[in-house]
DNA sequence: AGTATTATTGTAATTGATTCTCAATTACAT
DNA sequence: ATGTAATTGAGAATCAATTACAATAATACT
């Protein structure tokens, strides 16, 4: 009863629809298996340059929904103008606890957000896909530098 | 005992910085408090120009971190590629479910916020400035045209 | 194996939201 | 009234993300 690597997530996902295994798509997503925490697009990019791919960005855009869409990756929101995004696949789920002085991103589980979720499907009639915590702060380091 | 208007807030924190007191400003601001519901820049700009305003997107721009920042607007993230507001003095706070079919968007209180944030600056020291929660889903009438 | 089909790629151009530059205007203090 | 410094509108610049296009390569089918 072992767990599915990713990349064996990723081919079955691939296989039954119209699309095609290649090597670029591969090497993005087992670096991106590699990063340990949270990324952009210019540092993935950065990361794959370094180890000689020569994938292009325009790949990346375009392999990120793939990985999203089969649940092994998903978007991260610090609100800085533009994405981030970590692997999921094998992950607890959790939210993110952001310092507005210095960056630190902590991870913390969510209590209750099950039963939150079920309580607004009952309220609503909605069937919950999924949804985001942040919270933002100050660090203890950062409180004391203020 | 009765609430400052948004104006006056807005004139308090004028007042003291070397910030000004502009028609501009205070055009733009009274749109937002007519608005109910959710606007992002586009449909803001429209509005004023509507009523005959010639203030420039790049005044909207301009003066909406300055609502932010005295905490009369906020910022609302429907992950759809650009920046949604909505005003908040005078009203409770609360997060969004979101229809990923239609696009209808239900508030809801968040029960168990305050308890979590307290949690967290107990845990890992932070000094909690804030969150945003925000959960997806498909409304009775998505689920069916399925 | 060879061929046809069509998804995928890299490059470069494009988009679209937001920010910035700059000269002209205007609010406020004196 | 006058000086000052903040604010404005217009348009240029920025920058992440998307897209067009021609070349390439993965799969399906002889
Ligand atoms: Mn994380
Ligand atoms: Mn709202
Ligand atoms: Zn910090
Ligand atoms: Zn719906």
């Amino acid at each position: 009863m072992v767990m599915k690597s990713e990349i064996q997530v990723f081919r079955e996902y691939i296989r039954g629809r119209r699309l095609r295994r290649t090597p670029e798509r591969e090497q993005i997503l087992q670096e991106i298996f590699e990063i340990h925490g949270h990324f952009d697009v210019d540092e993935l990019h950065l990361k794959l340059r370094d180890k000689g791919s020569k994938v292009s960005k325009a790949s990346i855009y375009r392999a990120l929904p793939l990985f999203m869409d089969c649940g092994l990756v998903r978007e991260v929101d610090f609100s800085d103008g533009h994405w981030h995004y970590e692997h999921i696949y094998g992950h607890a789920r959790h939210s993110h606890l952001r310092c507005l002085g210095c960056g630190e991103v902590l991870e913390f589980e969510e209590p209750g957000m099950g039963r939150l979720e079920a309580h607004l499907a009952r309220e609503y009639g909605y069937r919950i896909k999924g949804h985001q915590l942040q919270v933002q702060g100050l660090c203890a380091t950062c409180q004391e530098a203020e």
